[in-house]
DNA sequence: CTGGTGACCGCTT
DNA sequence: AAAGCGGCCACCA
């Protein structure tokens, strides 16, 4: 039932358009609540849906992306984000370019 | 119930 | 300018 927090997180990182990228931070605030970074994180890591939660699109402040994530391989998920068009500096994502504003 | 941790961010010195 | 520390929320033992 303390899922409607989740939620919120799960339904920003769904919202996240193709071929962009949002931070912890910047999910945390759009759910409403800019401390919630770390929730988030751990909301990913719960990550009941994969398939639908695109949490190869979500990345820390400093457009690095999570080893932890790891699924299927670290270098899937660079993979994941080249497909949608993301350009992977020295495996990290120019948030100048494709960070997610929000819209 | 209390303590500790975690895929983080921001502020202070 | 850079580095370090704490804080916030939720979950696990």
């Amino acid at each position: 039932m303390s899922e409607n927090s989740y939620e919120r997180i799960y339904d920003i990182v769904k919202q996240i358009p193709k071929g962009k990228v949002a931070t912890y931070g910047l999910v945390a605030r759009l759910a409403g609540n800019p401390r919630w970074s770390r929730v988030v994180g751990y909301a990913l890591h719960v990550n009941p849906d994969p398939a639908s939660i695109p949490c190869h699109r979500v990345a820390n402040r400093f457009g690095q992306v999570s080893s932890a994530f790891a699924f299927g391989g670290e270098n899937m998920q660079i993979r994941l984000l080249e497909s949608e068009g993301v350009t992977l500096t020295d495996g990290r994502v120019d948030l100048s370019e494709y960070l997610w504003d929000g819209l």
